[in-house]
DNA sequence: TTTACTTTGGG
DNA sequence: CCAAAGTAA
């Protein structure tokens, strides 16, 4: 998998074309694989494949193929002003890559690695088959800070445990400076023969159209590698002032909204890391903003760690990394987790998050701790249901991270403790929302009740409550917790490595 | 990346 | 009485 010298087709002519394979990279800036079709002095062929039934089977939701839309139009436009065309296909990029190169008479294809199981197994099997038909295939790295392959325990195993592997990551050296966007493409002709397969971003219908539902997402959102850029500005540009502690209050926007960006690429972690590391290091503050810039990094890093434990283990896309989880007596009950679905489970900082959720594409990441815990704990609802409704709602779904988390969440995963994780959704809305202002925002019913109550509606003076069209609790937080905290025991009982 | 319950010590 | 600190799960 790391970066393979194949055998250099010395029969090619030098106009033969370079195809770039655009994927989860939709940026002209820091894509080594671009750089390297630029940097070879053939012309070059952009190329997204859409694959409609992969989209259905694996991860791409409703919200993120809305984002895919916009960020494909973002980087036709990009390439356009440096003289090239994004080529959008549909169809089986194991059929449709191999062919369209031999179509085009390509010497190479080149794009940046994917590190998800369907993603790999369908990469590595179009390395073969274009190998196999003389073309160069070469791949690179861009999506993450350390390929997972790359950090490794003494005796070669994967970490299991986040602080080792941000300790041995670190340790094997500072990620690469990003690279710069190259200042014009030398575009190659479109082949002919593309124009039967390459149907345009229209046609690929990943916007929703009757309902548009989409109204929220256009408000919240603008992507593109540009807005991207933006956005990282704006974040770093303070120093991550105060980030180590206020990233944790989605009343105040203290985080820095990448994760969308970062899902489709239009940033890399790479420009990421050394934007923030600059800012704090370079700027006047000195080292004021170190506890801040480290806790940025740190998050990064467990967008890696995701990645590397799921490269390890491709099976945890469904499967309970502790596996006496799989006796787990989930209630799975359709009615609460419509309930929570819906943002109607009458604790607002639940039904806020899951209301933002639905509305804007995201949730704050304190928020999404939150109500994970109260669907797998307190509703007693197998995480892989929270998975797929997150799959499906949130711009910024990736596997890695959407599976890996809810499993930490359950306490079916990795570092788990699963009764250190029963957040009770009273006390943390008090803690990281004290004014009630996020709540307020998403769950308007409550705008007009006071602060001492706005958490716990039900404690509301009668006359308060009696004006106010909010749901009852679904679930008893007592009764919940206990009910969990047994059915976990009852899985501690059976034979289990440690506690 | 927690909670709930107990103890302690100052008022 | 209450807050802070300790601790078990």
């Amino acid at each position: 998998m790391p970066s393979v010298d194949d055998a250099p087709s010395a029969d090619m002519p030098a106009d033969a074309p370079v195809i770039v394979w655009f994927r989860n990279d939709l940026r002209l800036s820091d894509n080594p694989a671009l750089s390297h079709a630029v940097a070879s002095g053939r012309p070059v062929l952009c190329l997204f494949v859409h694959d409609p039934q992969h989209a259905r089977e694996h991860a791409l939701g409703a919200a993120a193929q809305w984002w895919l839309d916009g960020g494909l139009r973002a980087l036709h436009a990009d390439l356009a002003r440096m003289g090239a065309v994004l080529h959008v296909a549909c169809g089986d990029a194991l059929a449709l890559v191999p062919r369209m190169a031999a179509q085009a008479g390509a010497a190479e294809v080149v794009w940046n690695r994917r590190y998800d199981p369907l993603g790999r197994e369908t990469d590595t099997a179009i390395k073969a088959t274009l190998k196999h038909a003389g073309v160069i295939a070469h791949s690179f790295a861009a999506g993450v800070l350390y390929e997972p392959w790359t950090v490794r325990t003494r005796a070669g195993d994967a970490f299991r445990v986040f602080t080792a592997w941000w300790r041995a990551a670190r340790a094997s050296g500072e990620p690469l400076p990003p690279l710069p966007a190259p200042g014009h493409v030398h575009a190659a002709v479109s082949p002919g023969a593309w124009e039967g397969c390459c149907v345009g971003i229209d046609a690929l219908r990943l916007v929703p159209v009757s309902p548009d539902w989409a109204g929220g997402l256009r408000e919240a959102w603008q992507p593109g590698e540009a807005q991207a850029r933006d956005r990282l500005h704006h974040f770093v540009d303070g120093g991550l002032g105060g980030y180590a502690d206020a990233r944790d209050r989605p009343d105040l926007p203290a985080t820095s909204r990448l994760s969308p960006d970062l899902r489709f690429g239009h940033i890399s972690p790479r420009q990421a890391w050394h934007a923030a590391v600059a800012a704090v290091r370079g700027g006047a503050a000195g080292g004021m903003g170190e506890q801040d810039l480290e806790k940025f990094l740190s998050e990064l890093g467990w967008r890696d760690f995701a990645v590397s434990l799921l490269y390890a283990q491709p099976e945890l896309v469904s499967c309970n990394f502790r596996t006496e989880f799989d006796a787990m007596p989930w209630r799975n009950d359709a009615r609460d987790l419509c309930a929570w679905q819906q943002g109607r489970t009458g604790y607002p900082i639940v039904d806020a998050g899951m209301r933002q959720l639905w509305r804007t594409g995201w949730m704050h990441n304190r928020v999404r701790m939150i109500v994970a815990s109260f669907l797998t704990k307190h509703l007693l609802c197998d995480w892989r249901m929270g998975e797929a409704w997150f799959r499906d709602t949130l711009v910024d779904a990736d596997i890695a991270s959407n599976v890996i988390n809810w499993q930490w969440v359950a306490g079916c995963g990795v570092d788990a403790a699963p009764y250190f994780r029963v957040f009770n959704p009273v006390l943390q809305a008090r803690r990281f929302d004290p004014d009630g202002t996020y709540v307020r925002r998403w769950v308007p019913e409550l705008a007009g009740v006071p602060t001492s109550c706005v958490h716990a509606p039900w404690t509301c003076d009668p006359a308060i409550r009696a004006r106010v069209a909010y749901p009852s609790p679904i679930v008893d937080l007592q009764g919940g917790r206990a009910r969990a905290l047994a059915a976990w025991k009852g899985l501690s009982d059976a034979p289990h490595e440690d506690a």
